[in-house]
DNA sequence: TGTACATCAGTGAACGCGCGTTCACTGATGTAC
DNA sequence: TGTACATCAGTGAACGCGCGTTCACTGATGTAC
C-alpha cells in the first residue's frame, strides 16, 4: 500500500503550483516588486483571497520561485562538475548544458537574472544563499582536481564564484538570444566558450 | 559676455534634476517597474502633473537615469584603461577606482545592476547600448597593447566584454559590502583583484 | 459500512486608498517694438 | 527704459480604476466511532 496525498492536499498543491506558474509567466515582462497578487490569481482563475491560503505576499511567492528555479540547477551543476574529459571538452559540454537549460527553463533563468539584484530584499537574500551553496559545491569539486594542488582555500572559493557568475552570465546571454536565428545563438555559444577557456587558462597558470 | 540659461530654463533643469535624484533614491528599495510617478513628485514637492513637463513616463525617466549613471562611468573607464604600470599595478588601481566610484555613486551603481536585467525593456536596451560602447572602448585600448598581437578581433571583443562584466560584478560586490566593516570591504577588494588577475593570466597565455 | 462532526481551500462582497491621466488655469519669464 | 503680448513650468480639481486586505461564508474532504 503506497502513501498518496489526500484529495484535499493534492488539490491545494495543484493550485499553489498554478500560482507559481502564473507568476513566473507574468514576471517575463516585469519585476517582482511590481507583481500584483490580483494579477496572479486572475491568471489562475481563483479568487484574490485564495492567494493567502498559499503565500503571505508576492515577496513570499518570490522566495518559493527561487527554490524552484535554483533547485532545478543543482543537478545540472553536478553534471557539469562531474563531467569527464579534458578542459576544452568539459567547457563545451558545460556551455551546451547551459544552452539546453535556458531553452527548457527560460522563465526560471530570466527570473533569477532579474531578481538577483532586484528590488525585493528577501528574494535577493534567497538567491545569494543558493548561489553561495553552488559555489561551495563547485569549490569542493575543484579541490579534488589535481590542478588545484597548492591553491589556497580562498583562491579556490574565488575561482568557484567566478565560475558560478560566469554560468549565470552565459545563461543570460543565451536568454537574450533565445528568439534569434541559429547563427546568432552559435555565436553566443562561441563567445561563452572562449570566456570559459580564458578563465581555465588563467587557472592553469595561476601558481606560476 | 557669457551665455547663461534663462531663469525659466534653469528652474526647469533644476526640477528635472530633482525628479531624477528623488527617483534614484526611491529605487534603492524597489525596481523601476514598480516606481510610481506620484511617489517621485511627492518626494520632490511638486504636483503630480508637473512630472509630464519632463518625462513621458517613469520608463522614460529610467532611460535618462541610465545616461546619467553610465555617463559618469566613461571617464573612469578611460582612466583605468589609460593607466600605466605592470599588470598587477593596473589591476589594483582599477579595483581601487571601482571601490571609490561605488562609495561616491552607490545609488547609480545599484540602479544599473538592478535594471540591467530588470523589467523595463527600454531601460534594459539603453544599458546594453552603453555597455556595448564601453566594451568597444576597452577593445580599442586592448588592441593597442602589445600583448594583443596575434589576437582575432572577435577574441579581443570577447575579452573586452569580460572585463566590462567583471567591472560591474566587482562594483556590485562593493555595493553589498558598503555598510560592512573595513575588514570585509578589504576582503571584497582582495577577491575582486584575484579575479582580475586570473583573467589577466589567462589573457597572457591565450595564444599558447 | 454508515453517521455525525471537524477541518479548511476557496468564495464573494466590501472597504478605503493611491494610482495615472485629463483639463483648464495661473503667473512669472521671455520677447518685440 | 517701458509696454503689450506670448510662452510655458507648475497647479489643483476631478475622473475612473484596480489594488491589498478583512470577513463571514460554503461545501467538499477528512476523521472518529
Amino acid at each position: 500500500m503506497s502513501h498518496t496525498l489526500g484529495i484535499r492536499q493534492a488539490q491545494k498543491q495543484k493550485t499553489r503550483q498554478a500560482l507559481l506558474d502564473a507568476a513566473l509567466g507574468l514576471l517575463e515582462e516585469q519585476s517582482l516588486s511590481s507583481l500584483g497578487l490580483r494579477e496572479v490569481t486572475r491568471e489562475v482563475g481563483v479568487a484574490p483571497t485564495a492567494f493567502y491560503r498559499h503565500f503571505r505576499s508576492t515577496a513570499d511567492l518570490g522566495v518559493a520561485l527561487v527554490e524552484e528555479a535554483l533547485g532545478s540547477l543543482h543537478p545540472m551543476i553536478r553534471t557539469i562538475v562531474a563531467s569527464a574529459g579534458d578542459s576544452d571538452q568539459r567547457i563545451e559540454r558545460a556551455v551546451e548544458l547551459i544552452a539546453r537549460h535556458v531553452e527548457t527553463h527560460p522563465a526560471h533563468v530570466r527570473f533569477i537574472a532579474r531578481e538577483r539584484h532586484g528590488g525585493v530584499q528577501s528574494v535577493r537574500a534567497a538567491i545569494q544563499g543558493q548561489l553561495a551553496q553552488f559555489a561551495e559545491e563547485v569549490k569542493v569539486a575543484l579541490t579534488k582536481d589535481p590542478v588545484s594542488y597548492g591553491w589556497t582555500d580562498d583562491d579556490l572559493l574565488m575561482l568557484a564564484n567566478l565560475y558560478v557568475d560566469q554560468m549565470l552570465m552565459t545563461a543570460s546571454l543565451f536568454l537574450d538570444a533565445l528568439e534569434a536565428p541559429l547563427e546568432e545563438r552559435q555565436r553566443v555559444a562561441q563567445v561563452a566558450t572562449s570566456r570559459m577557456r580564458l578563465i581555465s587558462i588563467g587557472r592553469e597558470h595561476w601558481l606560476e
